[in-house]
DNA sequence: CTGTTAGCGCCTTCAA
DNA sequence: TTGAAGGCGCTAACAG
């Protein structure tokens, strides 16, 4: 393996000056640097991430979780989307198990203990997550990927999250449909108080309510329950068809759902059904479905915790300096400003190449809600 | 962070006498051990993984690939197993990505230059892979998950490989449908020449004529193709019973496809119907399903990179002792005994814990064929 | 702007 | 059986 010494002699300088070129180069004499670059070129040069990693304190490594069964049929693209957003910023992604709540927080014992990771992705998490709890009182740095339903205040300083707006997907699909002349979209869900399935449920009653497609007696009998599972789709389906057979659009919480109800429809069908996540499944059954936008998920998660991981950073080299308070945590800044409920009124601006709403033009960059778009066939 | 000198300090002993006791116990008086091992626990130290890199000049993990899309419903729980049996071993496992081959290989570059890395597990391997022949050029650690199908010879010691006996598991789910009285087995693969494919139809069709079930000119009747989705299996379902009415069992060669045939089948059919993968949509829908043996594959894949890192070390270090050759590389012993197939006659052994079945007696520690195992309903 | 010094935490000699 | 010295490769602080 080729160390920095052997760029160093090779170049003609001190160990120290290829240490900069490539640190911060703005402090090397361009001659010099082009001379070092040249060495480090020539030599293959890949500064060692143990060493580095040793000598600087951070591991430049975010964990995220894999459980023992799937738990989204998104979760591959999900970490391709997180490994490729990390690797353009020179961070690793390693794997940890998660078999349960407890398990997982031994393995951030571990993980922490032994200096291999700087900060966590948490997926699934749920109302009261002892997870959060746990990362917040041992001070470490992480970011949710889906909101903490069930938390009376979302939009806590303490727990950033960053996740996609099933509401605003499935009223675009609802939108698109009215558009196209569909006067009866019924809607499949999933049965109980599943935030995200509640949150999808209301893009599709709130459109059908403004644009005044149905009155709130009506969206009861254009909407029905189901498992996640074909079978349970079928069987939506057929209930939902008997009881109100001029349905011309059914819009189904996920691919699954979406699968069963377009398998349940006769071949020469004028119904329409749209599924949620954009899974290849639904792809070659030709289901129009509403694609989660990963890539800007993963960029997010990204940010925030080398965000936050910095301000924790600031905040440290300031606990001997006088003023810590005035500088440390930008990220706080408007947390609070946030809903209880997280809503993201249509009239919300939109900077339209992310994607990411803003709530209230005060922009809370530690709870990000990302906008789906709507994969057509 | 609570460092080796800390315990030292606390145990009233040295940093090398702390260090000792992690890593070679035997020489410690056990008194002292005792005393270390109590101050470790009290202060709940454990050893810096990046120091310990730095120093042993072994990272301790291995890396496997995320591609951009799914490329098996077993993806997610085979990363499960992985990181479990890394875990037991003390191996981090971390992602990269996999965009195409050549991406791939700057991955392996970059990972290996950074010593971040000291082996890799490959999946979805093609017939002259370039992944294959860059890692043996660089004389890197790496076992395949699958076998390399296309190869001329599957057992070259060069290229190590785990993989689940498909045509085994295939069969079994035969033999346990014609001991059930089913007389006319059909049998929906994929097109095309795929290694795995081909190799679960043998399963069937070999079965079959054991059992002297059909002919070889009944066997084409009873078989159908149909690509990985639904409405293929549906179509290969419904072009099967046209052609045989008289089938009582479909055997699929994916849960997709066994899910296609099953919504084909009237809700009161006697047919039979089986899948591969035990997915939960196959569950879910009550198929019975050909399982992997996950944590089976994960051991073996663990077993085959830490074997082969220790002979490489070995080989290394008795670079400059004489009798290199005569120590170096025991996982090579019995490598070339194997066939050109991978074929494995039911009549070889099998250690029945593992499943795994060894060829001809001589154990080829570096190419291993795990059984799988039919989850009923 | 460049080089020297020092040390991150650990483990492998080798001496006591 | 235990301890002292040295260095893995790198970078922060300072001296030139």
């Amino acid at each position: 393996m080729v160390s920095i010494k052997d760029v160093a002699r090779e170049a003609g300088v001190s160990p120290q000056t290829v240490s900069n070129c490539i640190n911060n180069p703005a402090i090397v004499k361009p001659a010099t640097r082009t001379l070092v670059n040249a060495a480090i070129e020539r030599l293959n040069y890949t500064p060692n991430a143990s060493a580095r990693r040793l000598r600087t304190q951070r591991s430049n490594t975010i964990a995220i979780g894999i459980a023992p069964v799937s738990y989204s049929p998104i979760y591959d693209p999900l970490l391709h989307a997180l490994v490729t957003e990390a690797d353009a910023h020179g961070i690793r992604v390693i794997l940890y198990k998660t078999d349960s709540h407890q398990d997982e927080i031994r393995q951030f014992e571990q993980l922490i203990a032994r200096g291999d990771v700087d900060a966590f992705v948490l997926v699934n998490t749920t109302h009261d997550d002892p997870r959060i709890a746990w990362l917040n009182e041992h001070r470490q740095t992480f970011v949710l990927f889906g909101r903490p339903w069930g938390r009376a205040d979302m939009h806590e300083p303490d727990v950033p999250w960053v996740d996609v707006d099933g509401r605003a997907g499935i009223a675009d699909v609802t939108r698109h449909l009215i558009l196209h002349g569909c006067k009866h979209i019924g809607f499949i869900g999933w049965p109980g108080l599943s935030g995200t399935g509640m949150d999808r449920r209301l893009g599709w009653r709130q459109t059908m309510l403004d644009a005044r497609m149905a009155t709130p007696a009506e969206l009861d009998q254009l909407s029905e329950d189901a498992e996640n599972d074909i079978i349970a789709g079928q069987t939506a389906c057929i209930a939902l068809l008997d009881r109100r057979p001029d349905i011309d659009a059914i819009i189904c919480v996920s691919d699954t759902i979406a699968t069963g109800v377009a398998l349940a429809l006769p071949t020469d069908t004028d119904i329409t059904v749209t599924g949620f996540d954009n899974t290849v499944s639904a792809q070659s059954l030709g289901i129009p479905s509403v694609a989660q936008p990963l890539a800007g998920a993963a960029r997010e998660l990204v940010r925030i915790t080398q965000e936050r991981l910095r301000a924790r950073l600031a905040e440290a080299a300031a606990g001997n300096g006088a003023d810590a308070a005035a500088t440390v945590r930008p990220t706080d800044a408007g947390a609070s400003g946030g809903t209880a409920t997280g809503a993201t009124p249509n009239g919300d601006t939109d900077d339209g190449k992310t994607g990411r709403t803003t709530l209230c033009g005060e922009p809370d960059r530690d709870h990000v809600l990302l906008t789906p778009t709507l994969a057509l066939r």
